[in-house]
DNA sequence: AATGAATGAGCGTTCATTCAT
DNA sequence: GATGAATGAACGCTCATTCAT
């Protein structure tokens, strides 16, 4: 099973105050991080300001800097730890299960799972992900190379069971997945969240194994 | 043949003359906009300033609001007149074919050639559709609902033809295509462009037809 | 003689127009410069903002930085600039006597009605040189070598004239000298410039000649 | 003989108990103070922070303000109770000291020692004295006036004495010595304090006493 | 007494926009 | 039309000071 978002719900905070080693008034920093990226996915890294983070986060503009070095530390840190945090779930997810098919489920419904789970997240991780900035270009390649590699191992595993055909352009399959989800979480987060994500796990995967030619038409067969 | 590129290189500021209505000085209304999206391809969109268009486009700063009505119009006619050129480029490129599995060939080239060919509009256009801004949130819409009605087209039209299989979740077909195409040119961007991106085109309709599933194996049929 | 304030009055905005090569707009120029020396003045640079100066130059904030690289460079400017104008002035004077008795009175004259003449830049001058800044301190060091330098020249003159004793630690006799004259002009800006500052030129010409002591007494000869 | 600092050294820290009457925890304040003159000689007065000097004291920044009212009250003790020592010294060397000429050369020599061995307290001393500042002015005045009045006297019983010459303008003769004596301990700081401050003390006393005029020479004679 | 997390006023600086020329 | 100097609101960030523990 795929329940991961209750995994990371159950623990969250607690592997935060680990990672940070600030011990109890990581609350604070955490609640700092949570208003940040609320306010970044509302306005948007550059429009937000320091004032609005502060506010939503209940603290004095100045108590952000004594738990982050500037404004883009906040946008790093949420990278570096918080998004972090999700894509290490991925791998879990995968590693529990046995054959390619079950990985490849496991890791579409997780994904779409946590990124349903915690939209603000979801957004700011689209809006980043497809800038031309430098803030953070370095996280987002190391993040997007994971999640590609994991791709990469469910379909050469799956290529030696026999489940997954053989003529791939590897490369090119990873991008072909990871921009299909990454499109629908886009879709879905346009339409304002309002249907379930994860329910869209299946038909996806359907498209990613057969395609949408009818293999009954010789001129699809190769 | 999908030489798109050409047709538009031809055409290119008559159509732009006509769209704008300015006539005469139009040169400088197209300066202004192409230096624009070169300084917002770079920089982003918030991260941009005027001057630095204005002296890309060898004008004044103040030259710009005579042909622009504040920053964000810049942007908004990127939207409005420059990049539906191209979407509109698609749908001719669709239209010249015949049976489904050349037009979605037509339309994939043509946007892997398009966005190739002006890598500035594809980095700009990369940023803002994944973007949560109110700002060109109804251009993109509209632009994204253009190129999803004409993949449902051509869907729906290899359905009739019986070369694509009947059995699909449409709305979601529309996004795993879109999305892919666009992942594809995310990573071509990231790398700097080194590699030909149209080269790109033949292996993945070979995915969205076939899939990457083994056919040959039982568990992948239905 | 030496009605160096004169010269200096007559073609100071002129020649800072040359140096600025600024033209017309240099008006604003020296008014934001004027306002900021007498802004530091009153205040010292780091008590000093921004917004003081612009107002005291009768502009708005932003209008500094089209002239001024930020508030460190308006001191800097004010060094550059305008004291080295004076440093310069005081070349000029002694260049313009003979012996060495006169070029020390031509200096000494002309350094005390300066600093009389522009008390703002007098304070300014007064506290930057001894504060451990790095900000000027390349340009104070420039400045004070042009002065010792001069006074080594005039003692070197005059000790071949006959008219200096030979007998003289001569980088001591230069601090001696600059260091009584800015004793005075310090006391002077203390006492709220109540007195005539020049008046003091030819008693402290005197002390520095023939010292305090009684030649008369002979215990004080060697 | 003048061995002044070890005066000093010997009972420096009791004195500072009685000055501040705190007794038992006596250490802190003087802890404190310390190290603020050490940041403020290092980054002057406003660029000093009361987080620097704490952790330079090794005390908690609040508890600075058990100690001292604020940050200006800070440099304000530094003049009223430390620097004062200084000067309280002088006036027992000067009256260790029998006729004029020892009294001086007892001055000098004691305040170059004392500036020598207190780098950090020489830096801000010279700094604060040249600043155009409200905030330590009363305690200045007093303190200069304190070593103008011993100067004074001085030079007003040599002339008794019959070894200072009569017809002298008093008061500049005051600033004078000041300032030249000022103007080599400033040198010697910006030098970084490479040579021996103290035997610049006869050289400078013979200036003081003979000029540098050369008696033989009968246009320098009144 | 001692701490140091929290505060928020205040500053330097930027930049979209205006408008006199 | 074209210019670019001038504007001033707005932002990121600092740091003296307070106060609950």
């Amino acid at each position: 099973m795929n329940e991961c978002s209750f995994i990371v719900r159950s623990n969250g905070s607690k592997r935060r105050s680990i990672i940070n080693g600030k011990g109890k008034s990581n609350n604070k920093y955490n609640r700092i991080l949570e208003a940040a990226v609320k306010v970044f996915a509302k306005k948007g890294f550059y429009q937000a300001t320091i004032s609005q983070i502060a506010k939503e986060a209940g603290v004095a503009d100045g108590t952000i800097y004594l738990y982050f070095k500037n404004k883009d530390d906040i946008l790093i840190q949420f990278f570096t730890y918080k998004t972090r945090q999700v894509f290490d779930l991925f791998r879990q997810e995968v590693d529990n299960a046995q054959n390619a098919a079950e990985k490849l489920r496991n890791l579409i419904r997780c994904h779409l799972a946590e990124f349903q789970r915690d939209r603000n997240m979801a957004i700011v991780y689209q809006a980043v992900t497809r800038q031309n900035d430098q803030l953070v270009r370095n996280e987002i390649r190391e993040m997007t190379k994971l999640y590609l590699d994991i791709v990469a191992e469910i379909v050469e595993q799956g290529q030696a069971e026999g489940t997954i055909r053989k003529n791939l352009y590897l490369s090119l399959v990873k991008r072909f997945i990871l921009g299909a989800v990454d499109e629908v979480i886009n879709t879905w987060l346009r339409s304002g969240g309002k249907y379930d994500l994860v329910s869209m796990a299946d038909p996806l995967i359907d498209l990613f194994i057969r395609g949408i030619g009818n293999p009954e038409n010789s001129s699809n067969s190769q």
